[in-house]
RNA sequence: GGGCCAUUAGCUCAGUGGUAGAGCACCCGCCUUUUAAGCGGGGAGUCGAUGGUUCGAGUCCAUCAUGGCCCA
């Protein structure tokens, strides 16, 4: 866009950038007949085939194609690197070899960052360098501005989300992320389809946003002129498919949450679903351990993760810790001293807690775990048994029914999920969705909505279930090592630019 | 939401009130096995934005923008 010399004294043949230095050598390939944005290439080999097989390959004659990273001119000859997505692979191109027209176009019309087609041979430098005796090239796309340099490569983080693409042409590492990001989900897909599992595909623009604690986006249908919400979770739908008889069945897909972006959070993520009828909670945790296990042993051949000095281990089975159990050793709480409301204010008081919603049972809980339990589980461990006021979609525990079958996954004290046995009584969905809307007149806007059409699926019955969620930014992040969720993200939300 | 830090050439960064700097990249010249190739020469800037203080501001102050880190 601002390619164009704007800049009136300084004439055409004279540019002074390098955007018009690589303007001016397009003009001059056009002009030379070369179509500077090339088309199909009949690409014979790669980068990383030649690197690993040059021996073997010596003499023969290959084609690859990709960027060109860097230029070692010596005169009669020149060194090239070149891309393309197994690696890098370096080009020998002479003008003995090419002949004086076609070696003088090679320097003079291509830069860096250009798209090339090479035909070569392969052979060995002296310094032992796998190279290409480049015979034919051909431009494929003329590169029209600079890259970022190539020893510090880019490290604006700004610039890295906004211009990903130049990050990932600059810093190899980040394809490696990436790679291993699709790779985790593939996985999952695997290893759930091995097992019986339905992969299904439910609404993101829904009348009502339930099946988690958080705010939806609004978004407008204009045919219906009725505003809907972005989904912030799959769970009511894929419930609904559990009435249905699928019993089981499992959705990956994007879920969009109202709230402030920061490095642990992203308005717009990805998460796994998962249900199974006739299991419980129980077996959620059996699949969580050999599911995140298999999955790391798959995509980092260990299941062994280092970090911030710890070295823990996914090998099931992960330490199981009830929610009260971990309260009571942690802040000296115990069950009896947190009943209602009154004593939610006590406990407040006593341990100088800042809240910053109502002052409830559920939510003081919710902070104790928060600053005191969650932050000590470096292990993977099952923060298990969570209270009701705060758990308005699991089934409440048999002989406790302030408790409910619900646990956290917990990795080196990150959260990566939720999960319980799911509440498949109607009537008592109902009195909870009722409790949700006391919470919301209480000024919490997160609160659960009232889904009567969800009732009604419930009251045809639904079978006993297990059900199962996991944030993949999250797990990404674990597995990788990374501890920002925009470095998990091809293109993280951002502000826009002004 | 609060605090701290950053923003200077295409990129990575120096520059603590007195003529805007380096490396890579770019342009010109030399160079046929180099690899952060080398040697010589050259061009390149709205110092994030807007106000203010000052004889003089990249530098000090205020506000804003974007990002980062920490806290709630």
């Amino acid at each position: 866009m601002s390619g164009q010399t704007t800049d009136k004294n300084v004439p055409e043949s004279q540019p002074q950038d390098e955007i018009s230095h690589r303007r001016a050598k397009l003009d001059l390939a056009i002009r030379k007949g070369l179509n500077p944005w090339g088309g199909k290439y009949n690409v014979t080999s790669c980068a990383k085939e030649i690197s690993e097989k040059c021996d073997d390959m010596a003499g023969q004659t290959v084609s690859v194609a990709g960027r060109l990273t860097a230029f070692r001119g010596h005169g009669k000859a020149t060194f090239a690197d070149l891309r393309d997505r197994t690696g890098r692979v370096q080009l020998h191109a002479r003008v003995d070899v090419l002949g004086e027209q076609s070696y003088a176009d090679f320097t003079d019309l291509l830069d860096l960052g250009d798209i090339v087609g090479i035909k070569g041979v392969v052979f060995r430098t002296k310094r032992g360098e796998p190279t290409v005796e480049v015979r034919e090239w051909t431009m494929l796309s003329k590169c029209l501005r600079p890259l970022p340099e190539k020893w510090h490569g880019l490290t604006d983080v700004d610039l890295r989300y906004r211009q990903r693409y130049l990050d990932l042409i600059v810093n190899p590492e980040v394809q490696d992320t990436f790679v291993k990001r699709t790779r985790i989900i593939s996985y999952i897909r695997k290893y759930l389809d091995e097992r019986g599992f339905l992969e299904v595909q439910t609404p993101v623009l829904q009348s009502i946003a339930g099946g988690a604690h958080a705010r939806p986006f609004i978004t407008h249908h204009n045919a219906l002129d009725i505003d809907m919400y972005m989904r912030i979770a799959t769970e009511l739908y894929l419930k609904r498919l559990l009435v249905g008889g699928l019993e089981r069945v499992y959705e990956i897909g994007p879920n969009f949450r109202n709230e402030g972006i920061d490095t642990k959070h992203s308005p717009e993520f990805y998460m796994l679903e998962v249900y199974q009828a006739y299991a419980d909670y129980n077996d959620m945790m059996d699949l969580v351990e050999e599911m995140i296990s298999g999955c790391a042993m798959e995509v980092l051949g260990t299941t062994k993760l280092r970090a911030e000095g710890h070295e823990i281990d996914l090998t099931p089975p992960w330490k199981r810790l009830k929610v009260w159990d971990g309260i009571t050793q942690l802040c000296g709480i115990r069950p009896e001293d947190l009943r209602d409301d009154q004593d939610a204010k006590a406990v407040v008081e006593k341990l100088q807690l800042k809240m910053d919603k109502a002052v409830t049972v559920g939510s003081v809980i919710d902070k104790l775990l928060d600053q005191y339990v969650e932050p000590s589980l470096i292990e993977p461990t099952f923060l298990m048994d969570y209270p009701v006021e705060i758990s308005p979609l699991a089934k409440r525990i048999e002989d406790n029914p302030r408790m409910t079958y619900r646990f956290e996954p917990f990795v080196l004290t990150r959260e990566l999920g939720n999960a319980f046995s799911e509440l498949n009584d109607p009537i008592d969905q109902k009195e909870r969705f009722i409790a949700q809307a006391r919470e919301k007149a209480l000024g919490d806007d997160e609160a659960h909505p009232y889904d009567e059409d969800f009732i009604t699926a419930l009251e045809y019955g639904m079978p006993p279930a297990g059900g199962l969620g996991i944030g993949i930014e999250r797990l990404v992040m674990l597995l990788c090592g990374i501890d920002s969720i925009r470095d998990v993200m091809l293109f993280p939300m951002l502000r826009p630019k002004v």
